[in-house]
This record gives C-alpha cells, structure tokens and sequence, in this order.
DNA sequence: ATTATTGTATTAGTTAAGTAGTACAATAAT
DNA sequence: ATTATTGTACTACTTAACTAATACAATAAT
C-alpha cells in the first residue's frame, strides 16, 4: 500500500495517518468519490490497532475530506481538495498568529522577524542543498 | 509580592514562574547579586506547592540565572541578563526554524512567508490599536 | 550546641493523550 | 435469511507531564 508511519516519530500515529490520507488524496491515489482502504485493512498494513486508524478517519470526516457509510466504506468527498486547501490556508495563519506571539514576547519588532524567517529560510535551503 | 500565576492558563505553573521570575530580573524588581524571595515564601504568595516552585528556580539555575545556596536562598548571577538575551536569540531562531518548516509543508513559498507575517503582523497591530 | 531557615529528594496522586482489546450495529453480498 | 464486511462504541491499559505531600540535609542565626 502507499502509507507509511513512523511510531517513534514524537507525533502521535493517528495524526500520522491523517496526514498520509491526505497527501495520499492530494497526489492521487485515493481518487474523488472513490473509497479509501477499509479501517482494518489500512490498520493491518500499518500494525497499528483499527481504533488509531478509526480516530484518523473520524477526524478527517469532521473536516469534510472523507464520507463514511458503515458497511460500505470512507470515500473521497468531492470538495475534499478545497477543503484541504482551505484548511492549509487556515492553519497558516494560525501558526503565524502565534509565530508572531513567540518573537514579540522575545522582543522582536516587525522588521527584526522579517529579517530572522529570511535569514533562517536561506539557511534551511542551503543545508537541504548540501545533501 | 511582584508574581502572578494563572493556574487556569493552559501552561504549566512552572513555567509561568520561571517567566516572572525572568521579568522580575529584567525590570529590576530582583536585583543582580541579591536573593529572590525564598521558594517557601513564594510557594505561599502564589498558593502553590513549594516543589512547583523549586521545579522553577532549578531550570532557572541550570540556565545560569540564578544560583541557589542551601539554607541561603537563591542569587541572581552577574551574567543573567546576558544568559536570558542569549536564551532569547536561541529561542528565537528556534521558532522561526519551526514555523518555516510548517509553512513550507503547508505549501507556502518564501516571499508568500513574508508576506503572511507582514499582513499578520499589521492585523495584530489594528487589533491591539482598538483596544 | 541548638534551633530555625533554606533548598533537596523521594514518593504519590492527578490528569490528559494515545493506543489497544473487545463487543456491537449497520450495510452489502449471497 | 444468512453471512461476511464495514464502521462504531465502550472500556481499559500505558505513558508522560504536572503538582503536591512529606521527610531529609545543609547552612545560618542565636
């Protein structure tokens, strides 16, 4: 199958599977209006028990990317694509607005910041050339 | 006394402490080569365990901040003011390294980064301008 | 020397998050 | 109708973080 996770990853494994989902979606291999795998096949693929891979489903039907019908299966929603996109855009801005929080309590002034995420992206691009 | 706690906060006591005790010393309410209040005494201003606050004053001492002398109390060291603005840089580039590696799984590019910090930045600032 | 005051160590209780075990309920397939 | 397959609900176990209760050890004060 596609998915892979990582249990000492630090991130919780659920959430792992959400985001293989949804990258999973996002490149095409689980299609618009077809079913994702079953909870248990995809919980037998990752050795992982179905209530984890149950909790990554769950979370991703409350957000609107996947539809599941018991007996049936879980299936791509048609707005599952505008939806991520939507939600990439909301959290977004929720990591900036509290990006923001953390360097104004350490002193920085607007100016300072832009200089410190410009500084360090160029770093982060170099070091990722250098492999 | 010059400490305030919110129990109901979200972060941890402890943490809370160590930022006033922090700010106490920045602002000069503590002042370099002289003891703050004892863990005792500022157990019982705040209504917390004595443990909670010696959990502080020992992360405090392992920056450097302070340094604690058993049945003296606990000093502010010369160099506390440089540790903490040294502490701030580090956690400075430590935020930005985390919030550039979210932005870009979100799928944003550089100058869309600065873009959103800018334009977040300004929201804040109307924000804070109203109240 | 004795006593009070200081920080320290050890242990335990509390809460929350994550994961798993097991049984249940609804649908599909035959 | 019966059976297999699907998601669901409920419970319990584990772990980690936080806080507290209590007793201990070192220093200061007298």
């Amino acid at each position: 199958m596609y998915l892979q996770i990582d249990p000492r990853n630090g991130n919780p494994i659920y959430m792992q599977i959400i985001e293989q989902i949804k990258h999973a979606i996002q490149i095409g291999i689980f299609e618009v209006g077809k079913p994702i795998p079953t909870i248990r096949d995809m919980a037998i693929e990752l050795c992982v028990n179905p209530n984890t891979v149950a909790k990554a489903v769950r979370e991703l039907e409350r957000e609107g990317v996947i539809k599941t019908f018991v007996g049936k299966g879980a299936f791509v929603t048609d707005k599952a694509k505008n939806v991520m996109e939507q939600d990439n855009t909301e959290k977004a801005v929720k990591v900036t607005e509290s990006y923001i929080k953390d360097v104004k309590w350490l002193g920085y002034k607007k100016e300072q910041t832009i200089e410190l995420v410009k500084k360090n992206w160029n770093k982060l691009e170099k070091e990722n050339n250098h492999e």
